[in-house]
DNA sequence: TTGAAAGCGCTAACAA
DNA sequence: TTGTTAGCGCTTTCAA
């Protein structure tokens, strides 16, 4: 008694059919010389007959090689990565490889969790998108395969090869296009401690610096002195409520939209009355109204580089590598010139 | 001269350091009985020291089972799916499966090639969400391995189940809504001809007919007769232009912004001077402002019940299952009774 | 040009 | 309680 379920067929049921030994049927199938062309046009047909269809993971086993890459998005409900996804995906195939896509759900531990899942299925590469794994997971990584993080790291890791913006450029093209709009006093929106928006605020007190707008910078950042997060709108509230302030530069699109929110509510018309500058470029900044002005990531190439970084350690590369994109800035109608003071 | 990259140890390098056999170490690390605890100890121990990884694909070759599933995603950037795929992976943790995400970048091409990488992995089931496979494939699917597709299908497929919210349910809260708000003039604006799309079109006219507005109702859809559709933004356009209208029910968000849109061109204010309810409750009705009332459908319950009707077919169930989902209509900003009216 | 045989890392009989 | 053995489906020597 047989399940119902057919029995997938194997390379050995091509084999018998076409009435050859089953390493010929291997020749044949992956184009390999050695072989008659009529014997192959035959085992080819029979595999066709039967709907036969190669066993990965047989094939993974013999060669001691997968052919698998595993790519951890920090979160799969941020549009911001999809793109970057894309790029890798097609880097990836161009090199013969294919891409196994996991999330860890925001959470660091579960992060973990599904890497150690992929590192179980043989994956021979890793790219992690803006994937918070803990710093001691990571070095154990670089040590292990191939590893790319896209997004900015606290410090290098050994053995990690990196890819991240400009922040520092970006947040500078934000600053000087509000400033060359006419605006002095441009406040800073920093929605967390994490690298990347770090490296935006202190780029940002830079730059206002650079202007001789160093005494009209402030930063109105949710990080609290004893370590708790205030709540995001709250900040904005802040920000917007400043009389002199006439422009926001926001460490993201979510900070910015929240920065939108919270003029509207104090009655401020915008951009007339208030400017405000994202950074991401995310689908947000296409939906709001007004449409959000927004520094854009090389999102695509990003996602490319990573392929092609991931095949040169495949192939060999043992120093590490760290490759920061320019952004450029998107404008939209979330920025104006300053409207004309009523005193 | 070995490579410098470490070969991972295998389970005969635990088995050699603990001075047992391969199948004591299985034994040891599945946690099997018919083993002494001390032996157990040692043995764990040592694969510890080691670093010792199981290797799934081995696993999965001779056991005859991948405990692998398969989730396909139409496109990945769509937020809309996201906590769907968030169900289905607590689901098949549940049941002690491993997903493996993908997606086919909108394209029923992309997606069949997609699918096929998945069967090569030897998935033991197969998610689609909103993807859209050609019947044909589907058809093989369903003959092949257990497959639940969460959308709704032109016809049912046999050897597949499925999972979609109601959507005349849906459409009929979104109208039943407006029309207690007060409103007549309810037109519909339909962005395609999708299965979904067309059943709110259906049930929407039929409702209105039920309220005895049916002489009301108007349609403004994309597809034309020739086939071509449409640009959403000109039939958002259209939708707004007419006078008479007060409320529009779009089929899906994105629509919804479109007439959003269109309304505040066209110098309609929101939602005093137009009501407007979209369908999915996505992101979008968030953002934008006013925001959305939309129609929700309960995508974390059809995440696990996808999960779960993949259990049942793998238990051995060989009867279809076609589960229809009750929406729920969120009320937000977007949404009120007309206003009184300046004749 | 083809077939036979070994073995990838693992599990699951079976024998000791 | 432990060790031995035979494969899972495939690739890859090596002979014929």
């Amino acid at each position: 008694m047989t399940p119902a379920a057919a029995r997938r067929p194997t390379i050995l049921d091509v084999a018998a059919r076409a009435g050859v030994s089953k390493s010929a049927v291997s020749l044949a199938l992956r184009g390999s010389p050695g072989i008659s062309d009529a014997t192959r046009a035959r085992i080819l047909t029979c595999a066709e007959d039967l709907g036969y269809r190669g066993n990965r993971l047989a094939r993974a086993l013999v060669e001691g090689r997968s052919a698998l890459v595993g790519v951890v998005l920090n979160d799969l409900s941020n549009p911001y990565h999809t793109e970057i996804v894309a790029g890798i995906e097609d880097g990836a195939t161009a090199m013969g490889a294919t891409t196994l896509l996991t999330h860890g759900q925001r959470d660091p531990h579960r992060t973990v969790l599904q890497v150690e899942m992929l590192l179980g299925l043989n994956v021979e590469g890793l790219v992690l998108v803006g994937s918070r794994v803990p710093v001691d997971a990571l070095e154990r990584l670089g040590r292990t395969l191939p590893t790319i993080v896209v997004g900015r790291l606290e410090a290098p890791v050994p053995g990690v090869d990196t890819i991240a913006n400009d922040d520092e450029a970006g947040a500078r093209s934000a600053v000087h296009h509000l400033a060359a709009l006419g605006h002095e006093h441009v406040a800073h929106v920093s929605s967390s401690t994490r690298p990347a928006a770090l490296s935006r605020r202190r780029a940002y007190l830079a730059t206002m610096d650079d202007l001789g707008l160093g005494d009209r910078a402030v930063v109105h950042a949710r990080d609290r002195l004893d370590g708790t997060e205030e709540d995001l709108d709250e900040v904005a509230r802040r920000a917007v409520a400043d009389p002199r302030t006439t422009a926001v530069f926001a460490s993201n699109d979510v900070a910015a939209l929240a920065v939108l929110d919270a003029a509207s509510a104090a009655g401020r018309s915008l951009p007339g009355d208030l400017s405000v500058v994202g950074y991401d470029n995310s689908t947000i900044s296409r939906i709001v109204r007004p449409r959000l002005t927004s520094v854009d990531q090389p999102r695509p190439l990003m996602g490319t580089l990573a392929a092609e970084m991931l095949a040169e350690r495949l192939a060999g590369r043992t120093t590490d590598r760290h490759e920061v994109l320019p952004p450029t800035l998107v404008v939209r109608d979330s920025t104006a010139p300053p409207a004309a003071r009523v005193v």
